[in-house]
RNA sequence: GGCGCGGUACCCAAGCGGCUAAGGGAGAGGUCUGCAAAACCUCGAUUCGUCGGUUCGAGUCCGACCCGCGCCUCCA
């Protein structure tokens, strides 16, 4: 049974989705007026491993990611170039898919954008208004709080205190209390807008994900998916307007990624103390490190960055590339079938336990002792050469099977070295066989600037790129 | 002020009342090697922020306190 702290209820529950065997997963996915930061790509990271695991676990898995195309930020910006909204956000959109390429984040199977489902919109601040739960103000149209008892539900905010220590009211539309929020904006000079039933304007930001979530999964769906910031306002105002509108349970199941913090501290736009993922590739820092470096941490932690911490990831992952590489690559005796029931047995078992960890709320750490536990039992075997081929092989189809979930051991095209390497490392082989140490360890040193490292082995050498 | 999260070895990090407190990094010792590097093996916390309490038994439950962080209408 697989089982998830649902922030809806504060608890661990067991998983059960609406439909046996398939489910609906919606997931904030980037407002595209910036490159998306690695805090970003933290959540985005999650939800994949989240996803991976529900597939290798058997369901077919529905996938929904919203892209926010329209909001104050995107039309400021389009502004600042002077440039249509499309025209600014086609670049980022762009970006985006690039970058969960590189981190190997697999695609949803619908991005919905906001510019795209206005009607959807539209349709639901109508019924929100003939059900009485918004009204309109100054050509605006704002959800009632007072209207929805429920509210505070998922963010345990207690609607009657928020005013207490919340911040100076800055928004310049007129509304009845304080606490409503907006679903339709009003036109305002030189911005885009849309003309429509309820009249010249433009979509708040919850609305879209109401409208977008619900039109591809339904009224209700199983799994919702955000940062932890987006519980209060974002989804609480999601769950008021589509349980108003539809008059049914949202979302049974909420999961929440923690921040990913710089040195402590919340990495965010506005502190402008935060790293794109575009700013790491600069650094000569390998995505894939990158992306077990975010994995690593439960979702539910908060995770610190730092390059140190990264590179203890980097290594933390060779040591996983490296054992699957010996695997690979060692010559080892045929036949052994004794040695092969023992070796499945273990393989059997760290399966298991991978499985099992991650089924208990996504327990990667203890997913990844389990793998590690198989690599140095078998490493050990190797060490005393009782491995077998066919045991060797029992292992790499497990290692691979767990990859399905974590995707992060290196592609096959990643193994091949530039022509000129290949010259060069010949040309120590052939330095070293003349004893010439000299010009080998200076032909090594040189591979190792190029980030090639150099293992000379009992089968011969072999090389492996760091960074 | 309200709501919430965290403090486990030098660093990262599991653990959810009971077997020797996972695992990774760094470090130390060893194997291999022309020497190295890399890789591999072995080792490593009588102790879990502090103080009390509950219990036959607590890192794990309860209470108080100390420290760090987040949210309270931009935020993944």
């Amino acid at each position: 049974m697989i089982r998830f702290y649902n922030t809806l209820s504060g608890k661990i529950e067991d998983f059960r989705p609406l439909r046996p065997g398939e489910l609906g997963l919606y997931t904030c996915g980037p407002t595209v007026y910036d490159y998306p930061h690695i805090g970003n790509y933290r959540a985005y990271i999650f939800e994949d491993l989240l996803k991976r695991f529900l597939i290798f676990s058997g369901f077919k898995v529905t996938h929904v990611m919203n892209i926010t195309d329209v909001d104050d930020k995107t039309i400021k910006g389009a502004k600042a170039l002077g440039v249509s909204l499309n025209e600014y956000t086609k670049k980022y959109i762009e970006a985006f898919f690039e970058d969960i390429k590189v981190l190997r984040i697999q695609p949803a199977d619908h991005y919905p954008r906001a510019t795209e489902h206005i009607e959807d919109m539209v349709r639901m601040i109508k019924g929100l208004l003939d059900k009485g739960y918004a009204y309109f103000k100054d050509g605006s149209v704002y959800f009632s709080l007072a209207k929805f008892p429920d509210y505070g539900k998922l963010s345990k905010i207690n609607k009657e205190e928020l005013r207490a220590g919340a911040r100076v009211e800055t928004d310049e539309y007129e509304k009845e209390s304080v606490y409503d929020f907006v679903l339709w904006k009003k036109v305002k000079p030189g911005e885009p807008y849309w003309e429509t039933e309820i009249g010249p304007g433009r979509p708040g930001w919850h609305i879209e994900c109401s409208a977008m979530s619900t039109r591809y999964l339904g009224p209700t769906f199983d799994i919702h998916c955000g940062g932890i910031d987006n519980i209060f306002p974002h989804h609480e105002n999601e769950i008021a307007q589509s349980e108003a509108y539809y008059g049914q349970k949202f979302v049974n199941y909420w999961l929440h990624c923690h921040h990913l913090v710089v040195d402590g501290e919340k990495m965010s736009k506005s502190k402008g103390n935060f790293f794109t993922l575009r700013d790491l590739l600069a650094r000569q820092i390998n995505p894939v490190d990158l992306r077990y470096f975010l994995l690593s941490t439960h979702y539910r932690k908060m995770l610190n960055f730092t390059f140190d911490n990264l590179e203890q990831a980097r290594a933390s992952r060779q040591r996983i590339i490296d054992f699957v590489y010996e695997l690979e690559h060692q010559m080892l005796p045929q036949k052994s079938e004794s040695q092969t029931d023992s070796v499945s047995t273990m393989t059997g078992k760290a399966l298991a336990d991978f499985k099992d960890s991650l089924a208990d709320d996504l327990n990667i750490s203890s997913a990844l002792g389990a793998v590690f536990e198989l690599v140095r039992e078998i490493n050990s075997r190797l060490a005393r050469n009782e491995l077998s081929r066919p045991a060797a092989n029992v292992v790499l189809t497990a290692i691979h099977e767990m990859d399905k979930v974590l995707a992060i051991l290196p592609e096959k095209k990643e193994e091949e070295l530039p022509a000129e390497i290949v010259i060069k490392i010949e040309q120590r082989e052939q330095a070293r066989r003349e004893k010439n140490f000299a010009l080998a360890d200076s032909i090594r040193q040189e591979l190792l600037q190029q980030g090639i490292v150099l293992e000379d082995t009992r089968e011969g050498v072999r090389w492996k790129k760091i960074k």
